[in-house]
DNA sequence: CGAGTTTGACCTGCGC
DNA sequence: GCGCAGGTCAAACTCG
């Protein structure tokens, strides 16, 4: 029972982190903004209102800025705004309407909106008016700093529950085996630990010694979620709760917790555009591929873990494989937001999926078809080294199947094709490639829902933008991976690379490999 | 001259 | 223990 309790448990700590996080919500609203023609209103189905308005509490943006989620500002610069705010409330004294109102928006809606007009009408002195605006001012200040600590006390607890968690994963016996009941189908998925369990069990066994290491690091999952919402996109959390830059590289350089996020897409460039900046360090011959692999690194900063690998497919030359692995231990460009996020998602979701049970799984199965409408296809691969992601760009949109696979290792596993007969409900074909899920057992009727309320005018718009231009194709990998990563409720994380397409101040999620490839 | 690339050597993990 | 393959290192080289 555990591996179904805890999964839940987990999710919902998962939540509640999301929940709780302003920048989330900052992030999240770039996100939508960012792919606003890939139906924003469908991602904000997945941002739960009171979320928004816990953000709203802690971001202390200018109502403009909750008003307009066209807004580019990341959460720095909302901070930045507040300031100029409450500069502007000192200065214009002649306009105390405007200072008021505007402090009601950022204000929690408390009491000056009222008292402030009344003031107004009644025309009182505007030094009364604007000491009492002073006092009011620092008295939602001293309320956002409670807040604040409110915050960090859950972030805490947080962290210490899912320090709990794997400790108590680690007393499961492991090789239990798991039955899950598929909720749609009433079909039972015999789920026995073979060889694809074993790499969740070496995960949970990481994340456990990770856990045990250092509280600061309790899982995989909460690390990946860490680290994308903080690492290098600057999230609250990261302020909030700083780890050493030695705790960030220890964490990172744990082997067994990578995991490798890649996308194929067709490109005639050898390497596609993500925004950041790379130094080849080495280039082998693969085994099988004619083509070599090339090897690069992250030199936007000092000691940045990230590295890629490029190398064009054995089957397809046109098709060009990026793998990227790691998160960035720096700032991104905007440019780079959008890649970042997609590895640090994408990893996230690898983390998270193998630490936790098969139930995990399936929510993250639902919950990743909820949030990659858009995916064209998504392999997760137990055989590779690392835990694999692959999003292919490369497959014929009319080929709208949509598979899930576990693939034992050594050999292709079962398959489950999901007839996803979306052209007419123009739903399922997520920009008409297939989605693939290799390892974990994902339940098709959790992808359906979301996929189906895509439109296919959409579809159709989106699949002839990859089909004639390489970088956006490349950017699209991005927006997909990027979109995966946001938890249920606008969680998740910001990875590292890539993006040609242009996220401003999205977070980024843990480390683990991922790997992008271009075709 | 510095930054980036090339390329052979070296290290490590894994399977037999 | 050995060989293989993947990954990394670092000296030599190239380029602006």
């Amino acid at each position: 029972m555990p591996t179904l309790t805890i999964p839940i448990y987990f999710f919902f700590l998962f939540s509640l982190c999301i929940s709780i996080s302003p920048n989330t919500y900052m992030d999240n609203r770039h996100h939508h903004r960012e792919f606003t023609f890939l139906s924003s209103a469908h991602f904000l189905d997945h941002i739960d209102p009171p979320s928004i308005k816990e953000m709203d509490f802690f971001s202390t943006s200018s109502p403009r800025d909750h008003k307009n989620n066209t807004s580019s500002r990341d959460t720095n610069d909302d901070h930045y705004q507040n300031r100029d705010d409450q500069h502007d409330t000192h200065d214009r004294h002649g306009s105390p309407t405007r200072v008021i109102d505007h402090r009601v928006n950022t204000g929690l809606n408390l009491t000056c909106a009222s008292a402030g007009v009344t003031k107004a009408e009644n025309g009182e002195n505007p030094e009364t008016e604007l000491s009492s605006l002073e006092s009011e001012l620092l008295r939602l200040q001293e309320e956002n700093n409670k807040l604040r600590n409110v915050l960090d006390h859950i972030t805490k607890s947080y962290t210490q529950l899912q320090a709990q968690l794997f400790i108590a994963l680690q007393n499961l016996p492991q090789n239990m085996e798991t039955k899950i009941v598929d909720p749609g189908t009433s079909r039972k998925l015999d789920v026995v630990n073979d060889a694809s369990v074993s790499d969740e069990k070496t995960d949970q066994d990481v994340s456990v010694s990770r856990s045990n290491n250092a509280e600061a690091c309790p899982d995989a999952a909460e690390d990946v979620l860490d680290r994308s919402s903080s690492q290098s996109w600057g999230s609250s959390k990261l302020e909030e709760q700083p780890k050493t830059t030695a705790e960030q590289l220890a964490a990172d350089q744990i082997p067994l917790r990578k995991a490798r996020v890649s996308v194929r897409a067709r490109s005639e460039a050898p390497m596609i555009s993500d925004g950041c900046q790379w130094r080849k360090y080495g280039q082998k011959m693969a085994k099988g591929n004619p083509c070599p692999r090339a090897y690069y690194r992250c030199t936007m900063a000092v000691g940045c873990p990230v590295r890629k690998q490029v190398q064009r497919s054995a089957d397809d030359k046109t098709v060009l494989i990026t793998s990227y692995e790691g998160n960035h231990n720096h700032p991104l460009p905007p440019a780079a937001t959008a890649m970042a996020n997609t590895t640090s998602a994408a990893a996230a979701m690898l983390l998270s999926g193998s630490a936790a049970s098969k139930e995990s799984l399936t929510n993250s199965a639902g919950y990743y078809s909820s949030t990659i409408p858009y995916a064209s296809m998504a392999t997760l691969s137990a055989s590779a080294p690392f835990p694999t992601i692959t999003l292919d760009l490369t497959q014929n949109p009319n080929n709208a199947a949509m598979q899930l696979h576990r693939v034992p290792p050594g050999h292709g596993g079962a398959t489950f094709p999901l007839p996803l007969h979306a052209a007419a409900s123009g739903g399922p074909h997520l920009l008409g490639h297939p989605l693939f899920f290799q390892q974990k057992l994902l339940p098709p009727q959790a992808l359906m829902p979301l996929l189906q309320r895509q439109p296919s005018s959409m579809v159709e718009t989106v699949s002839a933008a990859i089909a004639s231009d390489p970088n956006f194709t490349a950017a699209l990998a991005a927006a997909i991976s990027s979109i995966i990563g946001v938890p249920r409720g606008g969680n998740d994380g910001n990875n590292n690379n890539s993006g040609s397409g242009a996220i401003p101040g999205s977070p980024q999620l843990p480390q683990s490999c991922t790997t992008f490839s271009t075709n």
